[in-house]
DNA sequence: GATATTCCTATTTATTCAATAGGTTTATAG
DNA sequence: CTATAAACCTATTGAATAAATAGGAATATC
């Protein structure tokens, strides 16, 4: 399995951050209820989105998060690469991996670029806004 | 990082007894001498892919393992889904993971199945042959 | 000044990955 | 027949990574 509960969950705060854009700052312990995540975990993930400028933090009472950019501006691939170590599929092809001394003579390693290349631009293809529900009431039904 | 030290030692030995194939038996001990890998290790690799027919082994002396088909009738898909416990990219699409509660509401669920489908249409449309290099020694360049 | 929040560092726990070890069975060669 | 070379089998260990928790420090609002 590839993509670890950091990515997986900083992808759904993404997205319940782009649904419940407001005026104000949502608070952490708000999302981490609705998504039925930890709070002290989540803190730890968000750091990095909000040092990389794809979220902005505000602390004291008030405070939480909120997004930098409209949903359509944010790809998939940019949200996991920042929280995942990797998204590389082998982990010859990791940045920072020592230089393999088969390279050379390796039969494999091409196709691990192509699925490298397909993830992607699959990843690179989807926004946050595709991932969001559309403001339609009808649309907003719980199971 | 997404496939494990035996999917990516799988393949490459599928790809050596492609390029070896002849009409004895290609002793295990050949095969790790070549690939530089443990040779337990291998055995234990090797185990899954007799068993599911994708070769075949003969004990003893003048043993060792053989393709039981051409290359070209070899997916890389095929080899991987044996070797690796699961090619899905979360572990919520795991075959036999538990039913997620949250699928109903889920915003992601379904970028992770396009990521899946993505990955398996790519390793499924490349073969054994296409890893291989050919007879022709111009071809068998070393960059 | 009380409170609610993010921010920061460290630690623990659980799980999976990677590899090793040691033996058993089976086929061939001499 | 016997020595040998090989696959086959089961269990265990060791290392690395993932997942989460803990406790507090800084900061903004009311």
């Amino acid at each position: 399995m590839m993509i670890s509960t950091k990515g997986r969950y900083a992808l759904r705060v993404m997205v319940d951050l782009a649904e419940h854009d407001r005026e104000d700052f949502v608070p952490l312990k708000e999302i981490a209820r609705r998504q039925e995540i930890s709070e002290k975990y989540l803190e730890s993930i968000l750091k990095g989105l909000v040092k990389n400028g794809l979220l902005r933090g505000l602390r004291g009472k008030g405070g939480g998060y909120k997004l930098t950019r409209p949903p359509e501006k944010y790809t998939v691939r940019e949200i996991l690469a920042l929280t995942e170590d990797s998204l590389a599929p082998v982990a010859c092809l990791e940045e920072g991996a020592a230089k393999c001394p088969r390279e050379a003579v390796c039969r494999t390693v091409g196709l691990w670029r192509g699925l490298y290349e397909v993830i992607n631009r699959y990843l690179g293809s989807v926004t946050l806004a595709e991932l969001m529900r559309t403001g339609d009431p009808g649309d907003n039904y719980v199971i």
